[in-house]
DNA sequence: ATTAGCACTCTTAGCTTACGAGTGCTAATT
DNA sequence: AATTAGCACTCGTAAGCTAAGAGTGCTAAT
């Protein structure tokens, strides 16, 4: 724990360097804050902030800038009291989500573009995901003579399709007949249900089920999709990515597909905004930058993940009120939809 | 037209710049390029190519470099021969398609991903559109009381989706009688026989029609979709970037929603692989890049576009044959999708 | 525990210099 | 008439230098 005084100092250091971009001197801290006591002594706690790592010089006297530790410690005493986002704000956002088309794809790349517009940095948002979906309703159009479209809407209101192709000709009248049949069977079941609900079936209704299964399966498995990615160009104006040799790596990982399986499932134990400073990041590309992330949806059933990438000099008090904000409006949108005409 | 030798030298200088990104100088080209003459006859011919504005010199003593013009005239030149992407490479891209499962949207991803790799700049692949959309297939799926989803299959197989809110219930049975109904009446139909086929319909299948009218004209209004982009990562690493002002306009372009409707369109006059170099481009920020576009997909009935941005020093050579490869690979697959199971 | 004073350090910006690449011109050559 | 060699000149770049400024650490006084 750091004493009342070295505290404040911290958070005035940290506060100063998030703003400017540039070390901040003792004098500087002793003038524009009144603390009621000298620049020597501002030194003093900066030497002992500096020797227990909080602060970092880069050269003997350049001021301090923050550690990783210290940014740490700010973030960890802001969180608890991170402020909210104004409610003229609040008004206008909630505002901009309930104008657009009642749709989940058009919301989450609506909450990645406002986020990266607020915190003027990268924005990464998920499209939620149900954690085990579950068969709303099939259908088989026939294309060619023996050759189908499975259609599959599943309960999140999110459609597949498949080409099926069978060993035999078979009609459309014969597929509507298949598929009002399995959909009587199967509505509303999860992948192992329809597995254990499924015996003795004809060998193409048998067929559409292992279509099915497969389907199932490869939604359950991958734990998010590939994310929206938004306002990549706030980073170029970051004084810290200014010669691109940091930024690039940087890019590859946002490029990369594998990014989301590799970043984000991870730092999602629990609820609340997860903030990843520096160092803390697995990927060596991201040691210079800070994550904040969270979870959204409907705990248990649905949810995606939303969050900012950005410099460790990043604002982090408007960033996390911005995220968690952010995040409950989808979460809202998402019940709404959800227990609304996605449920039956 | 200018002479040969004149030609020579300015396809000596482009050439050279591309690959050096620095001023090349008339020593440089007469040794290393045996042209039989002196660097001062090379002089000579350097000047006469920048009073005609072929190339330009940032300084007094400072070797020449292409101008928009230079650029022109090479690509111009150049387009007439170039080179086929080499058969091994052809091959490999080839079978990477065949790999990936046999949907447009893996293909069109795909295809972003490798051009970019190819030419080491930013790619862009647009979605495959119909020109004209028709109904393969409807679906009316209920969700609640008086609510159901609407779900339309259309032609280039792809899946729309919409929520219906009727004035009175109805149940799933009698909406598989409409949809029925509404299958025989519509499959196969553009947007405009629709309408004129329909008349007398009751209340609720009125308002079905309508929904699909509305479903096909958001379709078929907007020309292309959203594009895929890639290889954004390979424009940091170009030296014309590396100071990131010049990147940040470029960067909000290939941002901005509207790119697609504001860059793509007006070029695609005819066949093959369009060239804008520099400040050809509309837009101010592109002034210092060079966009390779072209058309894909069957003439008249389905297309997309896929190209290449970078810097106007940019391997023209190479970037037009991976474009039009690439671009006719994905004519060849969207053909065979198509004409296949896409099509009755 | 705090503060004032002071010498010291280190970065940055601006300036100068030297170098080298490259030109343009002129006169000689083919 | 086209080409070439020679040479003086230009200009950008890198390197070295200086002066200024910001900030520190230490010591001694309060």
């Amino acid at each position: 724990m750091l004493s009342e005084r070295k505290e404040q100092v911290l958070r005035i250091i940290v506060g100063e360097y998030i703003s400017l971009a540039s070390p901040v001197g003792s004098e500087a801290i002793a003038c524009r804050y009144g603390l009621g006591v000298s620049a020597a002594t501002i030194r003093n706690e900066m030497a002992r902030l500096e020797e227990d790592g909080y602060i970092i010089r880069r050269h003997i006297s350049g001021g301090g800038i923050p550690s990783d530790k210290g940014y740490r410690y700010y973030v960890d005493s802001l969180v608890l009291e991170a402020g909210e986002v104004p409610l003229e704000e609040r008004r206008m956002l909630s505002h901009l989500f309930h104008q657009v088309e009642r749709e989940l794809e058009e919301w989450t790349r609506l909450a990645a573009s406002l986020l990266a517009r607020m915190v003027h940095n990268v924005a990464i948002v998920t499209f939620p995901k149900a954690v085990e979906s579950r068969i709303k309703h099939l259908e088989l159009v026939a294309l060619q003579e023996s050759l189908a479209l499975l259609i599959l809407l599943l309960q999140e209101a999110k459609l597949k399709q498949q080409l099926m192709a069978f060993d035999e000709a078979i009609s459309q009248g014969e597929l509507s007949a298949i598929s009002h049949e399995l959909n009587a069977l199967f509505r509303g079941l999860t992948r192992s249900q329809v597995l254990a609900r499924s015996v003795g079936l004809t060998s193409i209704k048998e067929q559409v089920k292992n279509a099915l299964v497969q389907i199932m399966v490869g939604e359950d498995e991958q734990r998010y999709e590939e994310p929206y990615i938004e306002g990549l160009r706030h980073i170029l104006t970051q004084p810290e990515f200014a010669r691109g040799q940091n930024m690039l790596g940087l890019m590859d990982v946002l490029e990369s597909k594998d990014m989301v399986r590799s970043l984000l499932p991870e730092m999602l134990v629990n609820g609340g905004v997860q903030v990843v400073i520096g160092a803390e990041n697995r990927e060596d590309a991201m040691k210079g930058c800070s994550m904040l992330i969270t979870q959204y949806g409907i705990p248990g059933e649905i949810n995606g993940a939303l969050g900012v990438i950005g410099p460790t000099r990043m604002p982090y008090g408007r960033a996390i009120s911005a995220v968690r904000y952010i995040g409950s409006l989808m979460s809202d949108l998402v019940a709404e939809l959800y227990s609304g005409p996605g449920r039956q």
